[in-house]
DNA sequence: CTTGAAGCTATAGTGGCTGTAGGTTGTATC
DNA sequence: GATACAACCTACAGCCACTATAGCTTCAAG
């Protein structure tokens, strides 16, 4: 039967074939032809979408936003505005991320170095510095 | 009759009450004592150990993690190497994580500029952009 | 025509909670 | 002592984006 099989597509877009299920069931895939027997087949069309979903996931988008993207691209006439707010809050989003993370990132080192580990048979004072928020220079 | 309800706990260290409860089938809070009607009451050494958890929890740590924290803080002697270790291999994934989302970042702000969004009626080239990872400048 | 890889559905599990339903208990006020 | 009502209880379903398992059927090559 015509058609690529549903391995090939996640050969072709490093997606797993359970995976592959799971978009459709979520509606990002359309449902496919079968052949006699019950088996999927699909067209160039769904390999593009499905490289689509896979590069938007790889940059951290969730599967609503995708799913507002492709239908974006549905649309006869551009819409610029929306899917260039969905870019930006996900690049506001990252960056928020990445503030927080380096406060923690900060905050464990400190922890790290509170104690010199020279001191056997005394508490480990990492396990005090996690405790102790008071000691913590930033909130998180 | 005495000790502190889980609301108190709750107040006290900003945990949700049914996150506590969820807590203690994780093992990582004991069995409270409880009153005649069956509610929890707990002790001091309770809100100190809800109020470690909390904390480590807001570095980042996970559950499992946090219960091994636990384990060392019990231990008599002081284990310094599983608790530098620990804090260590969280630092590690911290800078792991902020530099994927740096690429991200990077990736992002290319592919919001590929489209001066001027164009109305011509199709998005956000979206484009999105689709195609051989324009990007990171592996991500 | 046989074999075995690949496909199918349905269901449960992951982490770290959150939310709901439907009932019980504790405490303050009268 | 009665009443009201917030707080508590258990048990279970749901969240996200998958992943894993079990038990079965189909496809394609030799
Ligand atoms: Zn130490
Ligand atoms: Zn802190
Ligand atoms: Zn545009
Ligand atoms: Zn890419």
């Amino acid at each position: 039967m015509q058609g690529h099989s549903i391995g090939l597509l996640s050969k072709r877009t490093g997606v797993k074939v359970t995976t592959i299920r799971y978009y459709e069931g979520r509606g990002l895939l359309p449902d496919p032809g079968r052949t006699g027997g019950g088996q999927r087949r699909y067209g160039d069309a769904e390999l593009d979408r499905l490289s689509f979903i896979a590069h938007a996931r790889q940059l951290g988008f969730d599967l609503d936003a995708i799913a507002e993207l492709i239908a974006l691209q549905e649309t006869p006439h551009a819409a610029h505005g929306d899917a260039h707010r969905i870019a930006k809050d996900r690049i506001i989003e990252i960056r928020d991320r990445i503030a927080r993370l380096r406060r923690l990132e900060a905050e464990l080192v400190r922890v790290v170095k509170s104690c010199d580990g020279q001191s056997d048979g005394q508490p480990c004072r990492v396990l005090n510095a996690l405790a102790d928020h008071q000691a913590c220079e930033s909130e998180h």
